[in-house]
DNA sequence: GACCATCCGTGACTCGCGTCACACCGTCGC
DNA sequence: GCGACGGTGTGACGCGAGTCACGGATGGTC
């Protein structure tokens, strides 16, 4: 697939007409990340878009003796760092390729320019930066009212609802989990385990399916 | 203060020449909630943006046995509302008036229209989302590598810069610092009371003075 | 003044979960 | 095959913080 027509299937652009991919077409570079690289840092000044255009990273703070938070996970046709073009603060996170990953940059001018001759991107991009904060304010919930399991749960049910299918098929390690709920990689392992015992998921060679949504709802609302 | 007045010193409208004050001040109804009243429930569809003329409202999400976490304090200027107009998803919290407080009220329709006219309104807002999403991602951050008192600390802080002096002039009861913060009343009152001691606070009548800045920034440091 | 509603301070007890420690896999490369 | 490595399972232990149960202070209202 060329960039033009993988432009088209963005969420980002994907109202735009082919004359205008076509020119955000011209204005990307693409480049390439090894698994594990950190593709920008916290507090870096920040001028650039982007998307994944194949592979996966993760968004994440990191304390200063190592423990870390995963704000998301980014796949093919997400993007990232469109906040720093918005409001030219630094970055607010790290980001980190999970995998061998290649990304699309879109640098701050050219996308400005590109926006106010064509508002419908603004209106993705406000429509994209909702949905992140209402997911930024779940989190915020949960962390708060949920308790470790309760977390797992409801994070199991997010990640399947993506897929669309009851099964998750990144390969999702309890340490990520961890990191993504907030919660220590023991914890998960004990969880998970209970959740396996009890019939609510199954797990077959690294993919996670789930085989009683209802339980899991149940456990993942708001206090056991 | 007139309502086109008002509206000028709205961060969101504050860039709109005063032909279209005029106009938005047109559109908008005038409200009044009593202390403690609901002024919007999660869940419901909302069509209608709101800005705090006068008083104080908090953004809430609230357990089903009641325990609650506040996302969001606030006050004369600021806006809530605006993601339903957007995305037309349900509302994602409850917003609670904390004082007898008017708000302005603007519906779906009449804004759209005018964003769409005006395109330095959807960069207003963009700039405004994207500012709540940081806030999100630090309170996430905050929220599982620190400690209460550690929380407690940064959410003075950020509480001090807002008003611009090291003074915080809002009450702020140890109840609503707890629901703040993600932690129990008891636990807020046995923090605030250490920084008191030890020199970092101070309370006169009703409002926290920070004496010691650079103690507090420091316990607010990723982890104790 | 008396009375009420809020708010704050503090001890005692409990428990979820983080931490440490170690054992047990698969799977990959040589 | 054998080691190395990344991932998982599980016990033991300790601590932070929630909960319960008070008592006491403050301020507003009649």
């Amino acid at each position: 697939m060329n960039t033009t027509d993988f432009l088209a299937t963005v969420s980002l652009f994907k109202s735009l007409d082919s004359a205008e991919l076509l020119k955000f077409g011209e204005l990307v570079r693409e480049k390439s990340y090894p698994k594990g690289s950190v593709i920008l840092f916290e507090d870096d000044p920040g001028d650039s878009l982007f998307v994944v255009r194949d592979g996966r990273v993760k968004v994440v703070l990191v304390a200063d003796d190592g423990r870390e938070v995963i704000l998301g996970i980014l796949g093919v046709g997400e993007h990232f760092g469109e906040l720093a073009l918005i409001d030219d603060q630094p970055r607010s996170a790290h980001v980190i390729a999970m995998e061998e990953s290649t990304l699309l940059v879109l640098r701050r001018d050219d996308f400005r320019r590109r926006v106010e001759a064509n508002p419908i991107v603004a209106w993705s991009l406000l429509t994209e930066l909702s949905r992140r904060l209402r997911r930024a304010d779940v989190k915020i919930g949960s962390l708060v009212l949920l308790d470790v399991p309760g977390r797992i749960a409801r994070m199991l049910l997010d990640a399947a609802d993506e897929g669309g299918a009851p099964l998750i098929e990144k390969p999702l390690t309890h340490q990520t989990i961890a990191h993504i709920v907030g919660a220590s990689r023991e914890t998960v392992s004990r969880a998970m385990r209970e959740f396996q015992d009890s019939g609510w998921i199954s797990t077959e060679r690294r993919r996670i399916r789930i085989t009683d949504r209802s339980a899991l709802e149940k456990r993942a609302q708001q206090r056991v």
